[in-house]
This record gives structure tokens, C-alpha cells and sequence, in this order.
DNA sequence: CTTTTATATTCTGTATGCAGCATTTTACAT
DNA sequence: ATGTAAAATGCTGCATACAGAATATAAAAG
């Protein structure tokens, strides 16, 4: 799966300031894809030797990366027993999405008064793409434009807290929603929902994004719960 | 100020399943305690031979404790340079309390219905400590009953990620808060808005309550403001 | 005297080593 | 055969060691 090689420092160039290697960072991803993609578990426990082995690095910066996702809240730490990857349960999940709803609720209000054209319209970039997946049958790439378009609009929204929450909980829901493969109807009501969100947000409709954003990630938790 | 014999391994007693010894949680606790007491000052560097000694530990588990922290977004990590303490401008600040506002709300609403009688009246019971220390003029303890009092109102709300969210925030405005010495006015009107959060929390009013939490941290912005 | 270059020092990033706890396996008794 | 005790194994937690980057210091040139 991930050798040695796939691990070597990442150089990142680009715009800004000059960004070096960081082997933490890496190691970090490579773990929350792990845990996310279900390569690890909930549950199950994360071998130092033998992750570390597996990814190439020595036990040193990968307990520092598990340490790092722990606080994310993606893993549990075990005194003297290492750490698990968290397991959630139902309620849990309902919670999150409960949470996540305010906030976008928020971040879509935000995302009308803020949110520039150019910036409303690469949303729409993603939306359409996103449509293309869906009629594609590319379940796998709409689920990661989906993701996308909620992580614009918080962007949107110029709150930095905000962003990073929505983001937070996001990537905790990521492995639930990822199993949950709904039937084709609720997929259908699911994109329909989304078209009414790139609608309001075009027309700068605070209100009613605000709304759907609200109904949709009600309606997310009728979609998930019973692959809980 | 810490001393190695401070650092001993901390063994927790008490109900539940018992807890061992866990050297990681109490690096953590007294660095997050360090940020926000402002003993280490924003932008300042973790040094992390200075701050082992100090703290009477090897650099390995200091070093998981500041990957931990950064997580947590008190600390920000600079590839090849280590870690500072991580700087809030007055927007970050601002949008801080404009999520935690949101997430009160909420919790505050979960609060009414969920709470228990008997939950209730403790947070009664922090509510007239503070208002004691408010008349002694103990601002360091009243400051702290204020924090455990909406901490224990997010409790309340029976919703652990918003629990969490909530504590995340307040904890990253500790410091600001700590240092926001609002004058004798100002200190009476956030008193008479507790007052007011107490007697919707016990009449249930969740519109109440809601309103009144999403006043009283609209209120904060305006009594950090100049602090900052 | 200022600027630049070279050197020295300091600190971070990573690997490794060792002690102690947890767990598993094996031996023994019932 | 089953339950218990003891030894053995494996893993975590922490400390230390070393290489390379960053920064500070000193020397040299303009």
C-alpha cells in the first residue's frame, strides 16, 4: 500500500512563502486517509513498528503524527496501550451533524454578504462538475466535489474559525458518509438539494441557503443512520 | 516556576475506569496553562532544550505535546523552526466569539430540554459562587466560575461534539479574556446577563436563554475589543 | 563604517536504545 | 480438561544520539 518511497519528503512550491519539507505533514495525511478510507479500523489499534515500518518513517515522528490526530479527535490515545482508531456511534455521528448543520447555517448566511462573485462562481465550477460525476455514476468523485463545495462555501464565509470547524467535523464524518452509500432516490434528492443551494447562493439569498444547508445535512443524518 | 518534582507522573483516582499514568496529559496541561497565563507570550518560540529542562522532560514527549497543541490550534508549527505560540489578531478573535456565539445558542437550546433538574441547579450553585467572588472582587475566581459555568451549560446540551467545540473556543480566547479587564460597568452588565441565563435555563426558555447567550458573547467582542 | 562572506554555534528533525508495562504463551495444579 | 500461575514475548513511553538546517558570530572586502 504506502512504501518507503511514497514518503519521501514532500517539497511543496507554489505561491507565497517558500513551503519545505514536512515530514510530519505527510505522515499526518497519510494516517487520516488511512483512517478515513477504512485501511485502519475503528477500533483497531495503530501498531507503531509496524505502521512505521509500513510507511517508511521510525517510531519517533509518527507517534508525534499519532499525537497530532489525536487532538483531531480521529484517534484515541490508551495510556500504556498505544492508541485506537476512535470509533463512533450512532448518537455520536447525529451529534456531529447536528453541529455541522448550525455552522453551515452560519457559513451560508456568511457566504451571501462575503462572498465575491468570481468566488461564488468557482462553486459553481464544483457544483457542475459535481453534476457530471453524478450522471456519470462516479460515486467516487462526486462524494469528493460534494465535500468540496461545503468546504468553498465555509470559505466563504472569511471566517477562519468557522472554516476549520466545518472542516474539523467534516473530516470526522468522512469514513461514516463514505460507507453510506444511499440508494439512487435519496441520491437524486441529495443533488437536488445541492442545486438549490448554488441557486441561492448565486442570487445571494441568505435566508434560503441558509435554509437547505440546514434541511440538507438534517436530511444527510436520515441518510447515514442506517449504515450506522 | 515548574520544577521536575511539579512534572510527576499524575495518577487519577476517582469513579469510572481508572486512569493511569500519563506523563503526555500533564506536558500538555501545564503548556496550555503557560499559553494562556501568557507566561509564554504570542509569537514567542518553544524552545524545546529550554522548555525540557524547565519542565523536567526529554524533548520527545515535550515534542508530542506541542504536535498535540498545534492540533488544538494554540500552537502554530514552522517546518525546521519549531513552534510558536500562536498570534490572534483582533478578527480572528471577532470570528471566534461570532462561532462560539452560534454554538452557545445552540447549546443553550439543547440545554432547556435536555438538562436535568438536578444539573441545573449546580450550575445554579457556580452561578452564586461567581456572583460571591463578583461582590469580593475576585476576578481571577470569578473568571474561572464564568468559564465552568458555560462550560457546564455546553454539558448540559448532552452533545459531545459541541461540547468539545465550545471548549476548544474558549479555550483559545482564555488568554485574551484573561488579559480583557473590563471596567466596573461593563463587569455589571456581563454579571446581570448571567443572572439573566440562570433564570431562562431554570424556567426552560430556550428562545430566552439563547437570546440571551448569543447577547452576552455579542456583548464579549465589545468588552475585548480594546484590549486587543 | 557598512556590507558581505565564512565560520561556529544552536536548535530542530529523526533514528535508536532501554526500561517498564501489557499481553500472550507455557507450565502446572486441580 | 480447565483454571491458574509464571515465564516469555511484544509493545509503549521516554531518553539519548546524531545529522542537517537555521541562526548567530566573526572575519574580510568594499
Amino acid at each position: 500500500m504506502d512504501d518507503v518511497s511514497s514518503l519521501d519528503r514532500k517539497v511543496e512550491g507554489g505561491p507565497g512563502p517558500i513551503q519545505r519539507t514536512v515530514l510530519h505533514d505527510t505522515i499526518v495525511s497519510h494516517l487520516r486517509d488511512m483512517i478515513i478510507e477504512g485501511i485502519l479500523e475503528p477500533g483497531m489499534r495503530l501498531h507503531e513498528g509496524q505502521l512505521g515500518e509500513q510507511l517508511g518513517v521510525s517510531r519517533t515522528p509518527l507517534r508525534e503524527a499519532i499525537k497530532f490526530l489525536a487532538s483531531e479527535g480521529l484517534v484515541e490515545l490508551v495510556p500504556s496501550r498505544g492508541a485506537i482508531v476512535k470509533r463512533f456511534s450512532g448518537k455520536d455521528v447525529q451529534d456531529m451533524l447536528i453541529v455541522l448543520r448550525t455552522l453551515e447555517e452560519l457559513a451560508g448566511k456568511l457566504a451571501c454578504q462575503l462572498g465575491s462573485d468570481a468566488e461564488i462562481a468557482q462553486v459553481r465550477a464544483l457544483h457542475d462538475e459535481m453534476i457530471r460525476c453524478y450522471q456519470a455514476g462516479d460515486r467516487l468523485q462526486y462524494y469528493k466535489l460534494n465535500q468540496a463545495i461545503h468546504t468553498a462555501i465555509a470559505k466563504l464565509s472569511k471566517n477562519a474559525s468557522l472554516a476549520e470547524m466545518q472542516q474539523m467535523l467534516q473530516t470526522r464524518l468522512k469514513r461514516i458518509r463514505f460507507i453510506g452509500h444511499e440508494g439512487p432516490e435519496k441520491w437524486a434528492a441529495a443533488v437536488a438539494e445541492h442545486e438549490e443551494m448554488i441557486a441561492a447562493l448565486e442570487a445571494r439569498d441568505e435566508a434560503r441557503l441558509s435554509e437547505v444547508l440546514g434541511r440538507h445535512l438534517a436530511n444527510a443524518w436520515e441518510r447515514v443512520r442506517s449504515a450506522i
